[in-house]
DNA sequence: CCTAACGGCAAACGACTGTTTGTCTAAATG
DNA sequence: CATTTAGACAAACAGTCGTTTGCCGTTAGG
């Protein structure tokens, strides 16, 4: 298993790889899936069609990979936010915030994830399917532990709301605007204490 | 302007019409717009992929189409509802039941509207913002009277949020479980009483 | 009743789709 | 150094895309 006399080998071609990865998640997030053509992604960084082959076995098992990277990048920013911070809306406040952040700064790879539903890629749609609900694990304990003026409150139903309102922010988000740290925190006061 | 003098002649074409509009909107709800071809729907009511070209000028102008019916059935809706209501947030909560009932029940039409964004159909792209926008304008009234803890809080920052965990429905909703008029009222009721 | 218009068919247009093949080159392995 | 390996190219595959064209039958208006 432990492969650690590392293959520089591999070094060349991951670079490759890499290049294909972000150029296809820049894509996918501005254009979707089905609008962005192996040709657009190819081209972008230099490559003809089917030398694509080399690194993916389809269009869509591209689409797997950029899903698997920004689940990952978005996980962790949202997991190591969580456990820096104290009392229930706290921890609620830091996983929004880390969310809203990995979602509208920087990287497009967290946003391919929203913007592209399972249903475009068919043969691919179980594993979408599962590294989303893998996500939506994060904040299920977050969600029980929020004390809510109505404790039998169904979570789960307000889980689905919260990240469809936190998702929704790609649509409007424009960066001379409000910042992911600020929409988070008007968002969560506003939960907090909505009605007077 | 006026031709009252009804044209009897159109009442073929436009069932005809109004079948290719249905499909369209079916597909475009189902798989989205790239995905969806214009065989697929001419197929589905029995025609060759030319003849569409009889009652829409092209592919986007029958987004349009569709786009347009999607946003009077929920604009009319939503407008109605709010008017049989008294007091800020029994509006607030009627445009929510209505929107969800209009979004959740029978007509495929808002969906394709919550689905298919603008920029799928680049040359059509102002027609699809501005019907976007026309509907968002019925809720701001009712977000600007609605009494809130901090009366300063960002309206326009509130409805965006709304309407994005409102539409975020159609990913999750099935009719097997909580109907539209119990998610908007469950979700109404934890924005006005959140936090203990 | 005649004529003009229109809905739909049939067929094709060129462009583009994802993918496969065979070959060549350069680098890593033994 | 010899051999294996794999990334990239070049070219083509079969199929589908949105759209256009010319034609025919039906139908409504004058």
């Amino acid at each position: 298993m432990a492969q650690t006399a590392a293959p520089s080998r591999r070094r060349r071609t991951d670079s490759r790889r890499r290049e294909l990865l972000d150029e296809a998640a820049w894509l996918f997030r501005q254009k979707g899936y089905h609008a962005t053509s192996v040709r657009d992604v190819c081209s972008a960084v230099g490559m003809l069609p089917g030398s694509l082959y080399s690194h993916f076995a389809s269009k869509e098992e591209l689409l797997v990979a950029v899903y698997e990277v920004g689940i990952a990048e978005i996980s962790q920013a949202v997991a190591s936010a969580v456990a820096d911070a104290d009392g229930p809306w706290e921890r609620f406040e830091a996983a929004c915030t880390a969310h809203l952040e990995a979602l509208l700064k920087s990287s497009d790879y967290p946003q391919v994830v929203v913007r592209v539903l399972p249903d475009d890629a068919p043969g691919a749609k179980d594993q979408l399917v599962a590294l989303r609900d893998s996500y939506d694990a994060i904040f299920v304990p977050l969600m029980t532990e929020l004390p809510l003026a109505d404790p039998g409150a169904d979570r789960g139903f307000l889980l689905r709301l919260v990240i469809g309102a936190l998702n929704s922010t790609t649509t409007w988000f424009r960066p001379t605007g409000d910042s992911p740290r600020t929409i988070a925190r008007k968002f969560v006061a506003t939960l907090r204490e909505a009605a007077e």
